[in-house]
DNA sequence: TCTTATTTGTTCGTATGTATT
DNA sequence: GAATACATACGAACAAATAAG
């Protein structure tokens, strides 16, 4: 097999590898064949292959798993609607319990959900300034982490007013049909008004662990914040998704001029 | 300079390095010490040297120069107010040309873009169902290269019915101010309602040397669409920005339930 | 549980190539 | 052309995680 120049072989090897990935002679799910084999095909050292594995892993193709192999990925980009999915339909569709299951189900995959963190905790700065709580006020953390078919693909920190969150009576772990939102509107508190800000950066140590990521991989941070018709923050969370993962789409509407500009 | 177990060496290096360009040790624009020079202050290799550089690089921290040397970035990360940005104060505040150049002079950056490509040709098949063209009509193409202070920070490229180009006056190298979308709301077709996906790859051959990326960089893909009232796409475009420069920045109310899923 | 084989992760020394000054 | 600095590649070795027995 022999490679040409003008482009690193690391790069080359790397090409074709993925080409065999799209071409499904490597499928889904599949192993690739060892390192050593590999080298020994494209008549190279392993460091070649291994950085070449490298970068397939960084663009979420593979995922390696240290003494079994290399494994093709199976689970499709999956799309995430912001604009529309906290609107009431999405989330009590066919009994959802809220946006991501509706979501996941929508592509035919199974969401499942464990609650890592539920309890009253002292919100970090940024959440309590949104929030507008004072200084030692308490909020509801709720720390979530998601799965498609067992992927894990989501990793989201909501935090609460703890009055608010009590009133509303999701407190508890289970906050029934349509989620936390129907629950608030219930109370004549229901979010009217979203932002997010979505930024790239490279994982932490827990991220990397629970999503099976590489450092060369990056994931999405996203803050969501939720405002009543006042302008009263009610949520503060934020998300955290592996890029190769997901696809954002977002709509709105031209008309917002007269609005004061929220830097 | 002892390194401890637990850690590889090449991610202990790259965490020393960050916490030095965190701390000004390593000033924005200044050059980090030579690689082997690196190797013999940390008692290591120039392999593991290298190999922690690459973090840095993909993280954004640094860019490297072959020849030259590594140097710590200088802008700071620009924000895109994706949902104002295209309201008419945003584009026409002190005469600028558009959403770009307001963003960019609110950071007190200077904005410049250049023109790389500018006429009629036939589009790309996603760009043709989406403006809702037959095959074989025209559309104008307008492919811009935009940065700040200099820094390449955007590579936009535009499609418009040809149509609606001309009637607009904007197959012009110059718009005019507050942009395209002032012209076209003089002829009664401004856009109302937008919709942006957003996706992060790798970057193309020709995105790695623009933006002088490494290969484990990545690159947020924007496609923004622009609708009038009826439905009818005026302007498809594709925007590609490093992901480590930019945060993206969203808002919308939550009265869409009415309206047909856009899928 | 221990052992052994398999597979990926990291590191070194060394060498050569390429771009810049 | 010479010196400098980063990029790539190899062979070898050992570490660490997993699987099979």
């Amino acid at each position: 097999m022999a490679l040409e120049a003008a482009k690193s072989q690391y790069r080359q090897v790397a090409d074709l590898l993925r080409e065999g990935i799209e071409r499904q002679d490597y499928a889904p799910g599949s192993t690739l064949p060892a390192e050593s084999e590999l080298a020994a095909e494209y008549g190279v050292s392993r460091v070649t292959i291994n950085r070449a594995v490298q970068l397939l892993r960084g663009e979420g193709l593979v995922r390696v798993l240290r003494g079994r192999g290399t494994v093709v990925r199976a689970i499709p980009p999956i799309r995430r609607n912001s604009s529309r999915r906290y609107a009431r339909s999405s989330r009590e569709e066919d009994g959802s319990r809220g946006a991501f299951d509706f979501e996941i189900r929508r592509l035919g995959l199974k969401p499942s959900t464990k609650l890592a963190q539920l309890g009253q905790v002292a919100p970090p700065e940024t959440a309590r300034e949104v929030l507008g709580l004072e200084v030692g006020e308490m909020v509801l953390i709720r720390k979530r982490e998601m799965f498609a078919s067992d992927e894990p693909v989501l990793l989201a920190t909501s935090y609460f007013p703890w009055g608010l969150a009590e009133q509303a009576g999701v407190t508890d772990v289970d906050t029934g049909p349509g989620g936390t939102y129907s629950r608030l509107a219930e109370i004549g508190k229901g979010p009217v008004r979203f932002t997010e800000d979505v930024r790239v950066r490279t994982p932490s140590a827990a991220e990397e662990r629970f999503f099976a990521l590489s450092e060369t991989q990056q994931v999405y941070e996203i803050v969501h914040i939720a405002y009543l018709e006042d302008g009263t923050a009610v949520e503060y969370r934020e998300d955290v998704l592996p890029t190769y993962q997901w696809i954002m789409h977002f709509e709105w509407n031209a008309e917002n001029d007269s609005e004061e500009a929220q830097q």
